[in-house]
DNA sequence: ATGCAAATGCAACTCATTTGCATCTAGTTT
DNA sequence: AAACTAGATGCAAATGAGTTGCATTTGCAT
């Protein structure tokens, strides 16, 4: 059942760690802190969890630059995920909030042409990652409107 | 003093909405609630202020499509803008939280081949904006970690 | 000028996130 | 393997952005 499991160096891995680390790892959207931690409830392994150690952990996390932290369009609470060498962008309903992933990054057509990134390099600035999301009203949006 | 001006139409216009509006007018980038609550208090017109008050004119503008409500990126406030014909996007320090602004939307010379928008109205979803934002480290910050 | 639906001020409330502090534990040292 | 300790956790109370109920006020249409 237990699996031997590796994980990143530089920090202490609690089992508290390590729960939030598996939930972002399986995850296949950026999690809030209170959606990882129901996750966790779900199969208490061991003793009880406070939230805010969700919270201490995810920055933690940050810091060590594993993962990312984000907001949705419209949403107030702040997501997390995994840093993977792959992303995903979203269109977002401004009504209703739901999501639709794009099935690939628009911006990786055109680093080339983009002068912006070179001058933001030449004045002394490190790009190392964007976040685009197209807004909108969805199908079943437009349809109530009308 | 008091200069005649015009709103849009299609709401009440009490003192509170115009203040609101000409300050998002006035400023030259997204401010939160707090912050053009502020801005109002150091020109204490007449009669007290409710930051609720704010808050709901501010949802109200966004109702009426007058105003975008958006986050800073790894800030957790909401701000708000007026709707103009062009739009800025920002590089933001995931350091010291500095933002400089872009010079030119990096997505207005790709739309034509951009096949995602197509797919999306294809799918009944109407793209009516988007939200970009690079990240990485300023130049002060890099020279900090170094 | 009058009347009323809509807007505001105020205070209490929600909910995500943070913090102080006593206790516990991973990882190292003996 | 037991001891040690810096750092991690649980708990409960605090914070801060944003919301809401309700009595009062005010645009603006008549």
């Amino acid at each position: 059942m237990e699996e031997k499991r590796t994980y990143p160096q530089g920090i202490k891995w609690t089992r508290q760690r390590k729960d939030v680390y598996d939930v972002l790892e399986s995850a296949s959207e950026p999690l809030s802190a209170v959606q990882i931690y129901n996750h966790i409830e779900k199969h208490p392994a061991e003793g009880n969890y406070a939230i805010s150690t969700i919270y201490r952990i995810l920055t933690t996390f940050e810091e060590q630059g594993m993962i990312t932290k984000t907001t949705w369009l419209g949403d107030d609470s702040c997501v997390y995920e995994l840093k993977r060498n792959s992303h995903t962008h979203y269109a977002v309903c401004l009504s209703c909030h739901k999501r639709i992933p794009l099935h690939d990054c628009p911006f990786e057509h055109m680093h080339d042409q983009s002068h912006e990134e070179e001058e933001l390099q030449a004045g002394g600035f490190t790009v190392t990652g964007h976040k685009l999301e197209l807004y909108g009203y969805c199908s079943t949006c437009n349809f109530h409107k009308a």
